[in-house]
DNA sequence: AGAGAGCCTGTGATCGCTCTCAGCCATGGT
DNA sequence: ACCATGGCTGAGAGCGATCACAGGCTCTCT
């Protein structure tokens, strides 16, 4: 694991980089908000532990400027104040954690356990097949980057054909799992909502397997 | 957002209840550890607030519980115990904040907006989506600049929506987290606040998609 | 107590989606 | 080449989802 220590006081800087060491982290020291800002953004770092008093740039800044510019690596606020006020200031630009000084070394590291177990959130998976994408989430499906606009049933039905891609996929498995309840419904249906999936997302795509079923090109 | 209070001094409970319900959440209490595990587990929280001295389970054993199964959701761990130990045993069974008690209100608020934000796939203090922004800390809403006000429920509305913002979100998960008695309320209720938001955000901004829920641009 | 704001429900209209039906087409075996 | 089987498709009926409007209820503030 990798930090960044932003801390003006060389004394304390110090020692936090070689406590931090013994504990088995690479650590960095930066002296300035503006050498702290710059080696944040392009670092590669897995967490920051950051001053708010700094020369030059306070630590408020520092964290505003690095969410504004999307980067989302976890911030530990260290700051000599303790009204409540400044500790929700330094939240709400952005840190994930506000320390006072002074501080317990116990605590810290506690603390930044908690920070970096945490870590960055899972992103739910697109499913695709060539130039055919589907994005359960956020219920979308482009071709070749452009969008196609589906109905539910259309979704669903694509969405259980791309999980099996390169299968060949029966109507009544298709029945059983895109419709509710496939003892009343004709295999009919599959037949009209795989035509109307054809029309959109393109006929090569999606091939009939005479007697068996349908395939999607994988 | 829905938020889960493990609390069993009813006066202390009661007083966080109603404090963040005024501030917009949804809330229930819980008074002892096992109600609060069992609550966790299905209760599709958002986040906990988890008292340490509990009757029956210990703070930390819900916590340690909830991590074995897996279950992510941020918890604030409150105690008496302001002993560094304390505090790092605390974060170390997988609470991802600790504030002992007496608190104050204010950093509360301030330290669960972090953890909310901790959680949300991206976590900027202000959430933007195009050329709108809201400001949790503030409470306040602007488009293109421009001030717009919202009344209580539509901000909650809002803001729920731009923390999944690009994601289809169902009528039922909204009133699960923006709605008290999601049971007792209609759907319909969803449609009407929906509704209004387009008129005060503008209607492009907010899609439908028939049969799944609504999508804000994202 | 009264006024006003905010919240929710009921109702009716609209419109898009789903599924059925009936007939046509394709395929493969004889 | 012919037939049987299985697959495809255009048209349309019905239904369910969505939305808007209006009215009633409940709080809060004066």
């Amino acid at each position: 694991m990798r930090l960044l220590v932003v801390e003006d006081e060389a004394r304390l800087g110090k020692a936090l980089q070689r406590g931090l060491q013994a504990e088995g982290f690479v650590v960095d020291v930066a002296a300035d908000g503006l050498t702290g800002l710059e080696l944040a953004r392009h670092g590669g770092y897995d967490a920051m532990i950051l001053d708010v008093m700094l020369p030059g740039l306070s630590g408020y800044r520092v964290v505003r400027q690095l969410r504004a510019e999307e980067r989302w690596l976890p911030v530990l606020m260290l700051s000599a104040k303790d009204g409540e006020y400044d500790q929700a200031d330094g939240l709400d630009c952005g840190a994930d954690d506000y320390l006072t000084k002074p501080f317990s070394y116990v605590v810290l590291l506690a603390r930044l356990r908690a920070l970096l177990r945490r870590g960055a959130p899972q992103r739910p998976a697109v499913l695709t097949a060539g130039d055919l994408s589907l994005d359960p989430a956020r219920r979308r499906v482009t071709l070749a980057g452009a969008e196609v606009v589906l109905t539910a049933r259309e979704f669903a039905l694509l969405e259980y054909l791309l999980r099996r891609s390169g299968a060949v996929v029966s109507k009544t498995e298709l029945l059983d799992h895109v419709w509710d309840d496939s003892i009343e419904t004709a295999p009919n249906t599959v037949e009209v909502y795989i035509g109307y999936l054809r029309r959109k997302i393109g006929r090569e795509r999606l091939e009939t397997v005479r007697g068996a079923g349908y395939r999607l090109a994988g």
